[in-house]
DNA sequence: TCAACATATGTTTATTTGTTCATATTATAA
DNA sequence: TTATAATATGAACAAATAAACATATGTTGA
């Protein structure tokens, strides 16, 4: 009856409260996701998946401008998805993390289906 | 030498474009990490990580307006990462697939380090 | 020190996108 | 069939953001 649905459906909701991560947890959530959510970056990780790179390498192999890669390699970097080293005149991106492969792949594996 | 580095360096940009994923394939992958770039719509889905839920009841649980909700649904299961169920006026959504979750989870992992 | 090369960064602009508000659609019960 | 509840949708607006352009910074070799 009546009362019963009401009580289950608020021990539902109360529930999925309180598995819910923290807003914050989840706002940091959102923010990686975003870093692969954009067409060039993704390029330019893809590109990265097992070598490193250097910034003009990543934008004459893609096709991009250098301010354009640039731009997005410290968007990245600031995201810890990307580290990077210096040699000489030029510097050297690479993935960050082994995570950032699993995700992308896991993703891939997702969209091939 | 000079002569060496060059082809060496030409061999590795070669295996980066042989390695590289197409370009609508990237494409995709960058549309589908778009819809986990978004605060909103990752709590809508981690609500959902167990239970399937309505409009109003996800509305209520996050504090978010009927239309916000139901827009971003709207653009979830367009990208097939929810699917819907209608009962009597309620429309039930849960998500789509259990890659949605090894994202969210794998993505969380990620975060939470 | 100066020229060149590689990368970084500031600014502007155009586009994308999430929210709100108003209204339409769909379904149920009286 | 009419009122009400639940959801969907269209339009306007504001905020976020990626690209382009110009310029600055850093590095090496002559």
């Amino acid at each position: 009856m009546e009362k019963e649905y009401q009580e289950t459906r608020e021990e539902l909701i109360k529930s999925v409260l309180d598995r819910q991560p923290a807003d914050e947890a989840l706002y940091n959530l959102a923010e990686l996701f975003k870093m692969f959510g954009d067409s060039t970056r993704i390029k330019i990780l893809y590109a990265m998946f097992d070598t490193e790179l250097c910034v003009n390498d990543i934008a004459g192999v893609l096709h991009l401008s250098q301010s354009s890669v640039s731009h997005q390699l410290r968007i990245l970097k600031t995201s810890k998805l990307v580290k990077s080293r210096r040699e000489g005149k030029s510097v050297y991106y690479s993935l960050d993390d082994e995570h950032v492969r699993l995700i992308l792949s896991m993703g891939m594996e997702h969209v091939e289906e």
